[in-house]
DNA sequence: TGTACATCAGTGAACGCGCGTTCACTGATGTAC
DNA sequence: TGTACATCAGTGAACGCGCGTTCACTGATGTAC
């Protein structure tokens, strides 16, 4: 039977943030319509009164994880460039709950190898996610040289490389280690560049 | 009809090379056992005279698609630590060529996000393939200390980073900066600890 | 404000299709004598 | 070395199943008068 407006724009959320979730808990290929609608109580018919087809979802529940991403760590550009603020940030993306919490965290690290993979919509909300991650380490290694940027573009590389194989290991001890690792490697690379760039490093 | 034992061992060869560049090129759920039957010019029946099941077929393929690439950097240890070799070894891990190519290139690379989802077994052999790159690392970090172990690993997360969201962005000309800043940023930090990390870096 | 009707959110069964796996079969290979 | 027979690599059809998508249907919602 029919629901109204509202109902009907509140489902679409729902199904929005469901899909976000399983995707970027279970990955995109192995979670289907009928996965999503039947955890919402739903069958899967309804689902084509909202989107199109599974992989125009595929594109807006990136969008949609990306939006929640940047929300989390919107604080984060607020106060410039900052060794704690640095820290906190790499806390809470290198941590352990958010390797073992994949639907709640970046699309980007969840996604990353499989998005090769999916249509052109797909990869360019994906690259927008990128964008807006570049931004929000931002927070941590500002500036608009050549140098400040190549140095976002290693940080993004690295965070990004050590949740995703951190999650792909079976060795715990490694896993834990990439964590670690890299979160003190931005932090003694990230704030020379921020503040003391100049001082510090001779040539290079 | 019935082939002989060579035969047979060329074809479970066979079957696992097609697989593992089948797996790289467009991952493990997307690629089916018809496809790489089909690949080969052979029907699906005679696969399972070969692999107990696709899942066994999966960790054999990852591990065949390591042992190419531990061969193809094998040089890269010979020598030990030097600059002209780390910036060999980055040129080939961080080119156009290898991210083009996912089928030729690391494992590790092409499987990082989808893995996280796969049976312990697949997990497994995608952490030995880690713990190969990590040692083709050592031949440009090379050191039994914490820093060094960490530096390596800070460096392998950063590699396959930006190997991985080099392929998944739309944006051909973010693609190609990710290669190139974390090529300057692995040459910028390696050889400091290969050589001078003593001389040059004060405390930490 | 009340009524008649069009709209459309969600249902549930069905569609064609490709999946991983099984199996009876074939005939060349390998082995025992 | 020659023969009889067991083995088994590969075939091709079939299995049950889940996929994305479609569609006739339902009845509450929204709208026109």
């Amino acid at each position: 039977m029919r629901r109204s407006r509202e109902d009907a724009a509140e489902t679409r959320r729902r199904i929005l943030e469901t899909a976000s979730r399983l995707f970027r808990a279970r990955g995109i290929t192995p979670v289907s319509v009928a996965d999503i609608m039947g955890a919402l109580g739903l069958t899967v018919g309804g689902f084509y009164r909202h989107f199109e087809s599974k992989e125009a979802l595929v594109a807006k529940a990136i969008e949609a994880a990306s939006d929640e991403t940047r929300s989390r760590y919107a604080k984060s550009r607020e106060g410039g460039a900052d060794t704690k603020l640095a820290s906190a940030l790499l806390d809470d993306y290198l941590s352990r709950g958010h390797r073992d919490h994949p639907e709640l965290g970046c699309p980007v690290a969840a996604l990353c190898s499989e998005v090769a993979h999916e249509s052109l919509p797909t990869r360019e909300a994906f690259t927008q996610a990128m964008h807006r991650l570049l931004e929000v380490i931002g927070g941590i290694v500002p500036g608009e040289t050549k140098d400040a940027r190549d140095r976002r573009l290693c940080t993004a590389a690295a965070i990004v490389g050590a949740v995703v194989l951190s999650r792909a290991t079976s060795d715990e001890a490694l896993a834990d280690e990439l964590l670690h690792a890299v979160r003190r490697g931005v932090l003694r690379d990230a704030p020379r560049v921020a503040r003391t760039a100049r001082t510090i490093r001779p040539s290079t």
